[in-house]
DNA sequence: TTGAAAAACGAACGAACGTTCGGTACGCTT
DNA sequence: AAGCGTACCGAACGTTCGTTCGTTTTTCAA
């Protein structure tokens, strides 16, 4: 009979208490105001756990910034699954990416706001990301197949969820008292009138 | 007489060389990747200068931000002056920033995506600042006065100015290979498109 | 039961960092 | 010339951090 102890999580879980309390740290303070020591005393693991399980700092936070984009991408597929239609694509989107806010801010927050680049030397861009990526493919298959006006793809992108990114960033900022999703409407009613044809 | 000497720079113009150089450093590798001595010797200058100036590493991020967040303000004070209309101001606005954006790629770096909330911990996040206020109080002014669809102003300053400010992020990624000013037209009548009644 | 691999532990280390402080150089007033 | 304040200098300091590594504990197949 194997036993998960809840005190002292043994493998995979012990991974996953270590990535998760990385990621509040991460989100609330920042990579570099949040020291391994830091982590290891939140999480209550040990140093040498940390670095069996990570290999080092940076590869810790990679590990959760691979781990976030997956979820994302995995949430704009299912919210596209099922829906032709472009217009109806990009509000379900949006409405996924309104509801992640709101549940998993510090998600939101990491991907986003982490400026990744600061601590993932070599990493690309997020707008070169499969999520970010996949966006954009959703407007391209709008202006071929006519519900788009003919733009460029990334102006079309931009337009259609730019608006709602930056939503997301002030509602992360604390600049609104409504929920994020009492937005939606006139959000994707602006984006659509944007790019529609 | 007082000579300004080239090699060795007094009073002021140490302070704008400091200043200038710091700018390089934080927008290319990230405020906590360079150290006080990257600057110094960057600089050359000598360590005692920058904290008889600065006073301490913090406080010069602070100057830093400060003076280009004026700038900016400026900037799109004098796109606004003299334009009456709503549409001719944004698109002025987006002009101007898109210009800033090629001009001094740096400074625009390091006001948008400079995350500088994990080192000014207790600034105003950057959608309180003046020069994002005045955008979205160009924006209410033109719900006001009917030019612009009575939608929330929030979502109304995103729809308008969300897109344009996603194309810069782009734009200092190297997304394009175009000139950023290129974009102009099209990136202002979708934003234009989103909100106009 | 045993043995060895995997997982977890944490004291200790060396490097790098932000900052201090005792000092010098210079310009201006008296 | 003397006195004074501002500007500048840089060796040295104390702290913190990421990481190492020898050791202990757990797991599990044989």
């Amino acid at each position: 009979m194997s036993q998960e102890s809840p005190k002292r999580p043994r493998g995979t879980a012990l991974r996953e208490q270590v990535m998760q309390t990385a990621l509040e740290l991460f989100s609330d303070r920042g990579y570099f105001n949040t020291s391994i020591h830091d982590i290891r005393r939140a999480a209550d693991v040990s140093i040498g756990a940390i670095y069996h399980h990570f290999g080092n700092k940076e590869a810790l936070a990679k590990a959760l910034y691979d781990d976030l984009l997956m979820h994302m991408e995995r949430d704009i597929d299912e919210a596209c699954f099922g829906r032709g239609n472009c217009a109806d694509r990009c509000r379900a989107i949006i409405a996924r990416l309104f509801e992640s806010t709101a549940e998993s801010p510090r998600m939101m927050q990491f991907v986003l706001l982490a400026q990744h680049r600061e601590f993932l030397r070599d990493e690309p861009p997020i707008c070169s990301s499969r999520p970010f990526q996949a966006m954009k493919q959703v407007v391209e298959d709008g202006i071929r197949n006519g519900d788009v006006r003919a733009i460029e793809p990334w102006v079309a992108a931009s337009a259609m969820f730019g608006g709602a990114l930056r939503m997301m960033q002030l509602s992360l900022d604390n600049a609104f008292e409504r929920p994020l999703a009492t937005y939606l409407d006139e959000v994707f009613e602006c984006g659509w009138r944007a790019i529609r044809s």
